[in-house]
DNA sequence: CTTAAATTTGTTACATTATAACAAATGGAA
DNA sequence: TTCCATTTGTTATAATGTAACAAATTTAAG
């Protein structure tokens, strides 16, 4: 729960970048930057739009190169069910087997670096001959904040 | 474990649907039937290029419509993690909470429709104000025969 | 310092995946 | 039959992602 400003996320993660041997670059910055401020998950285009705002050469290739390589060094997830993308909060942490809980409704998105249960789970697809990669699990439903907003129906 | 022919296949997922009030066309069941004829998972456009061996006049909305159909009642799954879908072996089962395990070499995906275990992950989540929705879990890794094949590298 | 190699970025074009919108056809109920 | 709802045909376009190659920048030698 150590909140750091943006300044401060956006350091550690510098040194997280030098310490794999990678280099941190300023479009690669800025994206990181607009994840982390924007708190939710984002799709690519709108990082780009938000990114061609200070970079007015930006392109498609631009915002996905920088999300491969942040993708890479483990400082964001990729959000299967939305295509769209999200800050790790907890990089630093080895989070094989971590678990994404997506809100259908806000696109939030909250994360469950390694719990205990999540062995329970791994041990009984592997018992079945399935070795499991390194991807977080995905889990779509509604966040508590969006039940209450919600009475009935995910979007 | 029951190895129906496909058209037994076919004539239970007729009765699936009209249990619930649907009509599978023959479009639909021509799109059902690929998918289980094929066995893997399969591309919405892959899916459009054998229909339209039969077919001339299918367009992508015609693919899109009949998978449309046949997610809703139950009778294929998508996989988000690789933009494909794939027909379920047990729609019949009341799967809430259920399991892909989708290889990334072969792209072939084996169903658990109703684990012990994953009460103990809904249970973790839901105590965490999360309500999980009714999709299925995908679990991204390599098949037993891709490890065998496959001394080192995923796809 | 100069040069060569490797990495990163710019740029254009294109590939893939999916949907909007509206017309035509089909199938049942009144 | 006539009306209405559902399904299908058709065209166009939106949304997501990548290939390919040139230019710039950084790094490492010589
Ligand atoms: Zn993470
Ligand atoms: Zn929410
Ligand atoms: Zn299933
Ligand atoms: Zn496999």
């Amino acid at each position: 729960m150590a909140t750091l400003t943006l300044p401060d996320q956006l350091n550690a993660a510098q040194r997280w970048c030098v310490t794999r041997g990678e280099k941190l670059t300023d479009i690669r910055r800025d994206v990181l930057s607009l994840l982390l401020s924007h708190g939710h998950s984002m799709k690519a285009y709108d990082i780009l739009s938000e990114l061609q705002q200070s970079r007015p050469t930006a392109a498609p290739p631009t915002v996905y190169r920088a999300l491969d390589f942040l993708l890479q060094v483990g400082l964001i997830h990729r959000l299967d069910s939305l295509n769209a993308f999200v800050a790790c909060p907890e990089f630093a942490l080895p989070h094989h087997h971590g678990v994404l809980l997506v809100c259908e409704n806000c696109h939030g998105v909250t994360e469950i670096a390694d719990a205990p249960w999540m062995s329970h789970l791994t041990d009984a697809v592997a018992a079945l001959g399935f070795t499991p990669g390194h991807q977080e699990l995905e889990i779509k439903g509604l966040c508590s904040a969006c039940q209450k907003t919600n009475p009935g129906a995910p979007a």
